[in-house]
DNA sequence: GACCAGGCACATC
DNA sequence: GATGTGCATGGT
């Protein structure tokens, strides 16, 4: 019986705070669906303004396609993306990426569109360079599949809350998440990057949450830290 | 100069 | 299965 669970309306009301005092969050900046896969890559470990000029000198160079990301020299693709740091190791893993959806839908997103959610996500899983985030970030803000992105600040927002344990797994703190929420999307995609706007303005360098807005305000005791 | 950022793979125990 | 480490740029 979700409407007996507090949880559940805590996690609604933290929500409705968060979207109260932020306000639209208008994720995942991308103009098309291989650019914020390419996106959800650069920016493993790694502040968004980077990827952004990592985005930008593709973009501006008409690289930002499938095919002929596909055909780029893994050592270009590496130059090209340097700002975004560990270029490198994040050149392999766009190839890897790159020719998956090459072999496996012919380089088109749209024939994903039709596979079942779990087999997609266990395809993207077994790509070099995609783990569980980048995975559901591709499927959520790519794709538009009801899926809860997990991160640090997710975790870290959350636990803060109290409403899950800090060293909760990524799994089991997906599970968390939609088993109380509607399965949307939408709710989705705007919850996590409400979650991620808190966690970079209030929850990174304050272990005591200093100046959060929400700390008191979801009509539960405030966290113990 | 230290620390962090919208993680992941790999080695080692 | 848990824990530690390399990757690397650019902002604070």
């Amino acid at each position: 019986m979700p409407g007996r669970d507090p949880l559940r309306r805590r996690l609604l009301r933290l929500y409705v705070a968060l979207a109260k005092h932020f306000g639209p969050q208008h994720w995942w900046p991308g103009e098309n669906a291989l650019e914020v896969a390419v996106g959800a890559i650069l920016t493993q470990n790694t502040a968004w303004a980077n990827v952004e000029r990592a985005l930008e000198r593709l973009k501006s160079r008409g690289l930002l396609s499938g095919q002929k990301l596909y055909r780029l020299p893994e050592a270009r693709l590496g130059a090209l993306i340097r700002p975004s740091g560990t270029f490198k190791v994040k050149a392999r893993r766009l190839k890897a990426f790159l020719h998956f959806l090459h072999e496996r839908y012919a380089g088109r997103f749209g024939r994903i569109a039709r596979v079942p959610l779990h087999a997609i996500r266990a395809e993207l899983l077994s790509v070099h360079g995609i783990g569980p985030e980048t995975a559901d970030s591709i499927l959520l803000y790519s794709l538009g599949r009801p899926v809860f992105v997990v991160d640090q600040y997710t975790r870290r927002v959350l636990s803060r809350h109290r409403l899950v344990h800090p060293e909760i797994g990524y799994d089991d703190l997906q599970s968390f998440l939609t088993s109380r929420l509607p399965s949307d999307p939408a709710l989705f995609n705007e919850y996590h990057a409400l979650l991620v706007a808190v966690g970079k303005e209030y929850c990174r360098r304050s272990p005591r949450c200093a100046g959060c807005p929400l700390r008191f305000d979801l009509g539960g005791k405030p966290p113990r830290l």
